[in-house]
DNA sequence: TGTACATCAGTGAACGCGCGTTCACTGATGTAC
DNA sequence: TGTACATCAGTGAACGCGCGTTCACTGATGTAC
């Protein structure tokens, strides 16, 4: 974690060694942004760099462009979910149907935190062009890896305390209520008013996870 | 539907009376532009004007800026979805369970030949800003009503047959449905690789319409 | 039937703006001797 | 311990670009008389 950003007045310079401050900085200025109700247009070189209190030319020495931001925005707040979901899961003890509920509460709760930080993992457009991009497929595809094994994991709890019907593929279970948590996070995450009933989420999860 | 928007040689001007046609070739044009791959980043005023053979200012005679273009591509493939949902049905005949999938496919079929319009419907960032906005929530929420109630008379038929257990609540049931559908659909219109097995899609439907 | 004229559909040039990116630079901080 | 110097961290000015938007205009098409 890096300390609020202060706006204020020109920012002390780093000492000898140090530089790789300014990146993390860089970081949490475009985090910022976001996070102020701006959506991915509003995370730009340049308002990145008045947001940090820096110079633009200064981000070139961390970033080769504004998709590279956004790529470690990405990474961190990709990692940010996968803790949050493991210590969910952890404090939710032993019993497998709280830790299944904890666990995909706590992916909604956060979803519903930080929309746009959501948006941008699932769906934004940070990547160059839709066409051409520098990131490899494998970036994308591992991110979301330690989530959904921690949801397969859950799901197994589940069949073995005989709270679930059980299925000859769990991975592909976790996938399809990962699927069902996205479709309600990223809609709310979009839109201002949901519609359907208080309880969609517990319909969707008891439903996805085959609860008898 | 209007014609092909040919971009080769410079338009001839409509007749009097007839002005209103170039309003549905800036919708044409602006659609274009999405389906050849490029996002909402590329359906600019001066794009648009580009593809449509136009001059830029002429696009203010027909629509306030560029975010009312997009409502109207928005509204325009809401009625194309809710109007394919329902052929779908038609065609599918009397049986229930067939009914259930020939609609659900239908709405994943759709999302997966027009990703680009799919994001615009769903999820995408043409509002002028994430504060802002022109457009009433009002239409927002009507636009995909009819989708929502056509899936909840499919379940309903479902119950009715037999083949579902019931519920009290036909529309949440819908609900949770469709936004099993939409996580999938949103998901592989933005990531080029979906994780996961091949018959996520039949597991959803499934677990979501609580068949037996 | 002819003609003057209003209107309609659209144009072309121009503006100011924020953007990404380049370039030569500055000045504080350590380090070699 | 003092000092010359290399390096590091970052700056400021400038560029060309596409954008949205304005303004005065043009010229074909109908219409009134």
């Amino acid at each position: 974690m890096v300390t609020a950003v202060t706006n204020t007045e020109p920012r002390r310079r780093n000492r000898r060694g140090e530089g790789g401050k300014l990146r993390d900085e860089i970081i949490a200025a475009a985090v910022a942004l976001l996070d102020e109700g701006g959506d991915e247009r509003a995370v730009t070189l340049r308002s990145v760099a008045r947001k940090a209190g820096i110079a633009a030319p200064s981000i070139y020495a961390h970033f080769a462009d504004q998709p590279s931001i956004m790529l470690a925005v990405v990474r961190q707040e990709m990692d940010r979910l996968a803790a949050a979901l493991r210590e969910a899961d952890e404090r939710a003890g032993p019993d497998a149907r709280a830790r299944l509920f904890a666990v995909c509460h706590a992916y909604l709760d956060l979803a519903r935190e930080h929309p746009q930080r959501y948006r941008i993992m699932f769906g934004g457009l940070w990547t160059p062009s839709a066409e051409v991009t520098s990131i490899t497929d494998d970036d994308l595809e591992s991110l979301g890896l330690e989530a959904l094994t921690l949801l397969a994991d859950v799901l197994g709890a589940c069949v073995e305390a005989g709270i679930a019907h059980g299925s000859d593929d769990l991975y592909g279970d976790a996938v399809a209520l990962w699927l069902g948590l996205h479709g309600l996070a990223h809609q709310r995450a979009v839109v201002r008013t949901m519609p359907g009933p208080a309880d969609v989420a517990e319909r969707l999860i008891k439903a996805l996870a085959h609860l008898r």
